[in-house]
DNA sequence: GCGTTTGCAGACTATAAAATCTGGTATTCT
DNA sequence: AGAATACCAGATTTTATAGTCTGCAAACGC
C-alpha cells in the first residue's frame, strides 16, 4: 500500500513515537531505529523530512531528539504518505495511458478513481492514535500469552 | 495500483492486442512497442513472460508475433499482476511490523487486510475485454470532438 | 568559553529496477 | 539449401532507490 519503504518507516517510527509515555515524548534518531529495527540514518533522513514538513518538532543538543508535533489522534496515514510525495500516484491513471486523464477520462478511468479514492478515504481515516492503540492492544495479547 | 513498471506495460499492451480487429490478432513486439510508445526490448521481455504463463501465444519467423492465449474476457487484471509476481504484496503488512502477521494480527492489519481484499477483487473483477472497451468508448469520443 | 551531544545536509556507495544490446535459435519463404 | 524474419536468452548499461559516511551547526552542561 506504500509504495517506498521510506514511507513505511516512517509508519513505523511515527507509531513508535505515539506509544511514548508522558513526559519522554522526545527520542534520539538513534533510540527510535534500535527499538524499530530500521537502518538509523537513513530514517533520521526521513524523520527530518517529517520535521521540515510540521509533523515532528526536533531539537539539537543533548536533551534533543523528536517527538510529535500534535496529538497522535491528528496525525492520518495520508497525511504521511503527503509528506513523502506518495499522494500523486493515488491520483493518476495507474496503468498510464497517455489519453487518461481526470479531463478526458474514459470509462474504466473512472473505476480506478472509484478505488483509489476509497483507499484515499482510508488512510485519510486511519490515525496514528488507532495505529498505535492496535499495537498496544497486539503487544497486551502477546505478554498475557506468554505468562 | 501497478506497484512495477513491467506490469503497467503489460496491461497496455494487453489491451492493445485486445483491440485488434479479428484476423489481424498477431502482432509483432515492434508494432505494439511503436502503438504503445513502450520500449521495445524491454517490452519484449515482459511479452515473453505472459507468454510462459499461458496469457499469449507466440510464434517465430515470419508472420510470427503474439496473441492473447484466451479470451480478453478470460483475462483478468489480477491474473497479470500475478504472471509479474505483485500480488504477494497484496498479501503482508504494507507498514512492515514485525509482529504482524496473518497468524498473530493486530486490529489494524485486519483492516488493511480487508482494503487489499477488495482492491485484489477488484482486480479479478476488471477484465482486459472491459479494459479495451472503455478505451475503445473513449477514443470513438475524441475522434467525434475533434470533427 | 569549551567540549560534548544532537539534528542536519551533502557527498558517497550499494543494490535493484529499468532499459539496451548482442548473439542464438526456430520458422517461413523462395 | 539458404536467406530473411522474428522470438528468445543472456550480458551489459543506465537510472532510481536505499542506505552509509563525513563534517557542520545548533544547543546544552560544566
Amino acid at each position: 500500500m506504500f509504495y517506498s519503504v521510506a514511507s513505511g518507516y516512517a509508519v513505523r517510527a511515527l507509531t513508535y513515537l505515539a506509544l511514548r509515555p508522558e513526559g519522554e515524548e522526545r527520542c534520539l534518531v538513534r533510540d527510535i531505529a534500535e527499538a524499530t529495527e530500521l537502518p538509523q540514518h537513513f530514517l533520521g533522513k526521513v524523520l527530518q523530512d517529517l520535521a521540515r514538513a510540521g509533523v515532528l518538532n526536533s531539537w539539537k543538543g543533548p536533551g534533543g531528539g523528536f517527538s510529535l508535533a500534535r496529538p497522535a489522534a491528528e496525525i492520518s496515514l495520508y497525511a504521511i504518505a503527503e509528506v513523502l510525495g506518495e499522494t500523486d500516484q493515488l491520483n493518476r491513471c495507474a496503468v498510464g495511458f497517455a489519453e487518461c486523464s481526470d479531463e478526458r477520462p474514459c470509462t474504466l478511468h473512472h473505476e480506478w478513481t472509484a478505488v483509489r479514492s476509497r483507499l484515499r478515504d482510508y488512510l485519510a481515516d486511519i490515525t496514528l492514535a488507532q495505529l498505535a492503540d492496535a499495537v498496544f492492544t497486539k503487544r497486551a495479547l502477546l505478554t498475557e500469552e506468554s505468562t
